[in-house]
DNA sequence: TTGTAAGCGTTATCAG
DNA sequence: CTGATAACGCTTACAA
């Protein structure tokens, strides 16, 4: 009832029907089939019907492979994030991937650990694929990794980063703004000795962008910046350490009245030093991170960060994409340059 | 200098250089370079010096994609997962991914959103990449997904859950046991009055086998269990909800003295609104959780809860499919069920 | 150890 | 609107 190889079995391929079991059994040729998937538009009614009859009755599924293969075009992109896990760029993937998986496209993933080798590896492996597009993190990449991006030939965009001199589509938000914001903020509410405690993730290049920002605002308040790098690799740690060396418990000595931190996880292993301690935050010293993790209201005090826009960087990544590729009609003239908010989430800790 | 297309351009095709050019600059045949590049003992070492100046010098990269098509088989290999983003199941996405990369593997992801239909929906499509294996999450799938999975014929893994009767490879954990975990961690600590809260998402049906796991050992013991299916839909919601369910502000009213709670998101609702209320955790009521996300033991009081082996089920359904592939040796037997555990993780809040 | 011939399942090209 | 034919770039089967 349901043999898929009308004919002799054959001694390769992998046993399912393919168009030409669609197309003898409905009698048309096989290219029309195609048609027929493709622009159902240029099939007549008729041919359209039995086609989908005889479709339904081998249970056929396209074979992309081949598709690919033959318009040397596969209905994949490929994207390389520093990694998959973590707080910032999960939702990042989640909408991109739900976004293209949509539209008929799969995404084929990679991690970079910040790394500009494997990042380079990746972006690599992906050409073998024949990608309709491929997404890298941020501006900074190998030279070989921008000869690839260059003589690829498909749309690359460039995500959670802005650089408008760039040639490919950027989809991100500016870091130095994003260090701007947060020492204002800090300013604003009458901070003066406001310290910048750096990422110990050696490759993290947005992080030393954000202390840029932050230290023209300190500038320009007439402020001294001052930034402090830990030493201790992980996150919760390094906070602690940078805490204690900011905020030193002997008297004399020249004190942090607020920090900003690399990102919300440095900041809670300070705010949770701070609570051992019996240090009062913001009283004693201010705290605020960034990336609004997602415990980072649920911290007491609750934890001042600044959110980037995790989802709508995938969501857009994808559309752009779409949108070159021409499967999607350009909803606002889709331009190069796509530059996203973040927004400063005002909490206790300041 | 470095011209791919040593002869004529072509009319279709990628522009990228092939393996003929490669065999063509090496002086060998096509199909020389072909084992070279996948089993390089079997070219002699004249031959394989030349081939590997030829490739270097078109800067070849093989087309995964004809290779696909050809062998019947892309390197790839599916996956669907409820959801990409959330503290759950990224870990294991992330190691699964790492450890196939490391393969020359690429993963196809899609979520279902612990919807039946979109799984199904998923593994059709991933059937027309040819995939090389498929991994699902749970034991519960629509029929037509499940008749599609066996007629595959390629191998399939069960993730996160653990039925020793079905035919698929099985990476996870017994719910029930969990369940049953932490009904006994709390009955060993004296309480008596234990609640355990549903999750409100519809479609988690691991979340029951918990609740079967702790209401036996409750009846074990001598003890009522007592359910309670919060009618929010936002998780932390959720948990304020059933906290105020449980434990009334009157006197006179049955109280439970402690919640095991479907995933850690609830609990950490229950847990803030406690501090909200003045409520004492765990004097007045214990809380914990399931799962174990970043936030839980950073709470005030830290949060008792069970740590699901994430990483180690994306890691050892990677390994048991290369095995299956034969890319991997067999370490311990490669067997068909694997059973992992959960590891309590006793804190403040209980 | 190396090579030849024949696909793999689809789509581009061109002709009706 | 429909179809025959020839790629696409690689690997399997078989032969030397």
């Amino acid at each position: 009832m349901t043999d898929p190889t009308t004919t002799t079995r054959k001694r390769r391929g992998s046993g399912r029907a393919t168009i030409h079991d669609v197309a003898r059994l409905a009698d048309v040729g096989s290219i029309t089939v195609s048609r027929y998937l493709k622009q159902p538009g240029r099939v007549s009614a008729e041919l359209g019907a039995r086609i989908a009859r005889a479709i339904k009755e081998l249970n056929y599924v396209p074979n992309l492979v081949a598709g690919g293969l033959a318009s040397a075009r596969l209905r994949s992109v490929g994207m390389v994030v520093p990694n998959i896990s973590g707080p910032i760029f999960a939702p990042t993937i989640q909408a991109f991937n739900d976004t293209l998986n949509r539209h008929g496209f799969q995404v084929l993933l990679a991690s970079s650990y910040f790394s500009k080798e494997q990042e380079e590896n990746a972006v690599r492996t992906f050409l073998g694929w024949s990608p309709a597009a491929l997404v890298v993190t941020g501006r900074f990449h190998t030279r070989a990794t921008e000869a690839l991006l260059s003589a690829s030939g498909i749309p690359v965009v460039e995500t959670w980063d802005y650089a408008p001199r760039r040639k490919h589509i950027q989809v991100g938000y500016s870091n130095t703004d994003v260090g701007a914001q947060a020492a204002r903020h800090l300013v604003e509410r009458g901070y003066k000795r406001i310290a910048f405690v750096q990422n110990s993730v050696a490759g993290d290049l947005s992080a030393i962008d954000r202390r840029d920002g932050y230290a023209a605002v300190l500038r320009e308040h007439g402020l001294e910046p001052w930034t402090y790098v830990p030493q201790a690799p992980a996150p919760f740690d390094a906070g602690q350490e940078a805490l204690a060396a900011l905020v030193p418990a002997g008297r004399g000595k020249r004190k942090a009245d607020a920090i900003v931190f690399a990102n919300d996880n440095l900041a809670a292993g300070a705010l949770l030093a701070a609570q051992r301690l019996g240090m009062s935050v913001p009283r004693q010293c201010a705290l605020m991170g960034f990336g609004d993790y997602p415990f980072s209201h649920l911290l007491l005090p609750s934890l001042t960060t600044i959110r980037p826009p995790a989802q709508a960087i995938g969501e857009l990544a994808a559309r752009r994409i779409l949108e070159a590729l021409g499967e999607l009609e350009p909803e606002d003239g889709s331009p190069r340059l796509n530059l996203l908010d973040c927004e400063l989430q005002a909490r206790e800790s300041t």
